[in-house]
Parts: C-alpha cells; structure tokens; sequence
DNA sequence: CTTGAACCTCAAGTGGCTTTAACTCGTATG
DNA sequence: CATACGAGTTAAAGCCACTTGAGGTTCAAG
C-alpha cells in the first residue's frame, strides 16, 4: 500500500535507479526502509527530497553545494541568507563559464568561416587553417579572434 | 643541445609533464627518444604538435577530435573540408550549451533575487525560497524563470 | 661529494554518474 | 505448479581528461 519502489522514485523524479542507489551510497538520501524481499520502500519525504536534490542539480549546482543547500531546508535557523550565498557563488561561476563559451563560439565560428573561404573547392594541400593553429604565435588564436578563450569546458 | 626536456615542452605548451607523459600513455604524442638516463627528449616538431593539440583542447574540442584534426594535419590530402565539419559539429555543441547556461543564468539569479527580497531582515523561518525547489509544480522552477535549465554541464 | 630540483614509473583519485554481471523477487500466464 | 519476465538486489568496473601521490633515479650546481 503506502511506499514507492526504487522504480516508482525514480519515475516521480526523472531519475534513475541506479542514480538514487547513488545518492543513497554517498549518503545524500537516507537509506530507506525495505519490505519484505530486501526492495527499499519510499514515502513522500523521499520523493520531495530527490525533487529538491534534482532540481538543484539541474542548475549545475555541485553535490556539495546540493548537500548543503538541503541541509539548510531541514535547519530553518540559518536558510536563506546562506542559500543565497551559496547561489551567488554558483551564479559567478555560471557567468564565467558563459564568458569562455562565448569567445569559444567566437574563435570556432571564425575557425569554420575560415576553412569555408580557403577551401571553397573542396580539400587541397594550400589548406593553412589548421596550420595556423600549431603555429606559437603572439596570443592571438584563430583568424578574425582576439578573445582569450582560457580553459575550456 | 638540441632537444627538449619535458619540462622545457610543458613551459613552451603551457603544459604539465604529467600531462605530456599521458598523452604519450594514450597515443596522442609520439613515444621521444630518450637520453641516457632515460629521460625524455623532445624536439620542434613536438612542440608544434602539442601547441596544436593544446589549442584545440582550448577551443573545447575532445582528446579524440583532437586525434582527428591532428591526423587531418598531417594527411594534406583531406584537410580542410573534413576540420570544418568537426570544427562546426563542435560549434553546434558550444551553442546548445552556451543556452543552457545562459537559461541557468535567469533562473538562479531570479533566486537570488527572491532571497535577497523575501529574507532581507535575516535568516528566518519565514524563507521559502528553498522550499519552492521542492515542490513538485506544473513545471514552473524558480519564481521568475520560465525557461527550461535542461541538464546542467 | 652532497644537495636539491627535475626526472622516472606505476597506481590511485577526481566527479557524477552509467554500465555490466550475476543474482533474487514478485507476479501473470499456461 | 512451473515458468517466464520485468523489476529489484549487490558489487565492481568504466567514462573523461587529467591530477596527485609514492617511491625511486638522474642531473647540474656548489
């Protein structure tokens, strides 16, 4: 009667079974009853604890980050002010890694417009577009490209 | 003389020499000479080799795209027209998740802000901003953002 | 000759799962 | 009642692209 089976979890929170045994191993849910036969049983904590947990990692929060934030749901002494934080710090990380993707997208598409211009009739060996990328020239990348791309993705 | 040592490459690449010594381990930079003592010996060549690689690694492209374009390198015969479909297949990937990210930038910043508006006289019992993470509602995230996050990098 | 930095190899750790293998359990049908 | 099948169980390995660590050797300077 009353208790979702892994699969039933899993279903609510588009996760997969193994994820939650997953998450049960590294101790970010709890280790939930089991009936008879050894299956684990779930309530309705569970199912709003993994939505939680999920949502937050579909934000690109860390499991860390994902593990304090749910404590902070449980300890309403401390909460928002620490949540904020929390997500601040993950917004700035959110917009640096928007800034590389862009000079990334930038330098690649220049790449591909290059290769276009050079190479209209088809490969031949006066192709310099991927030479010029072995080349230990001054900072500058890809034709047409003056953004530092930094560490990628 | 002439010759390299590892750490003079990694300087020149702006490498590691552990990293140099796992490309070596998986194929991608050629096994050097050694000297006696059996430390490595590198050359220009492996420099212009691996400032290619180090590039592409940069622009995001993966260990075996990487492999790719630097065998298209060396293979004038197909060259260009074959880099520019990596190179754009690659884009098409950059793009998709440049809109993820920015999708992720509206939705935490508007939790953010839903923090700093709804807790501004402290931490208190009163937050709900967390709560609204777990409620399993028709699709709304966080208040204010109406875009799909998708899955996170 | 001694020191200490740089080199060597091999193995394990990182994050966040996914996949595989080999097993048991629960239920519906013949 | 036998059996087939899906869903559950565990433990361990695989993925990517490195990084880190342990423990030993070599090289160049003083």
């Amino acid at each position: 009667m009353s208790g979702y089976k892994i699969g039933a979890l899993a279903e609510r929170t588009r996760t997969s079974a193994p994820t939650i045994r997953y998450y049960e191993q590294i101790g970010l849910l709890r280790r939930p009853d089991r009936q008879e036969g050894n299956q684990r049983r779930y309530g309705d904590d569970d199912v709003h604890r993994l939505t939680f947990i999920r949502r937050c990692r579909e934000f690109g929060f860390s499991i860390d980050q994902v593990r304090t934030l749910a404590s902070l749901v449980q300890d309403r002494t401390r909460s928002c002010t620490e949540a904020r934080d929390i997500a601040q710090a993950h917004l700035a990380e959110v917009r640096a890694k928007l800034r590389e993707l862009m000079a990334l997208e930038v330098s690649i598409s220049a790449f591909v417009a290059t290769c276009d211009a050079k190479c209209v009739g088809g490969p031949g060996p006066d192709c310099v577009s991927l030479d010029e990328l072995s080349m230990s020239n001054s900072g500058k990348t890809t034709p047409g490209c003056n953004a530092d791309p930094g560490i990628a993705a």
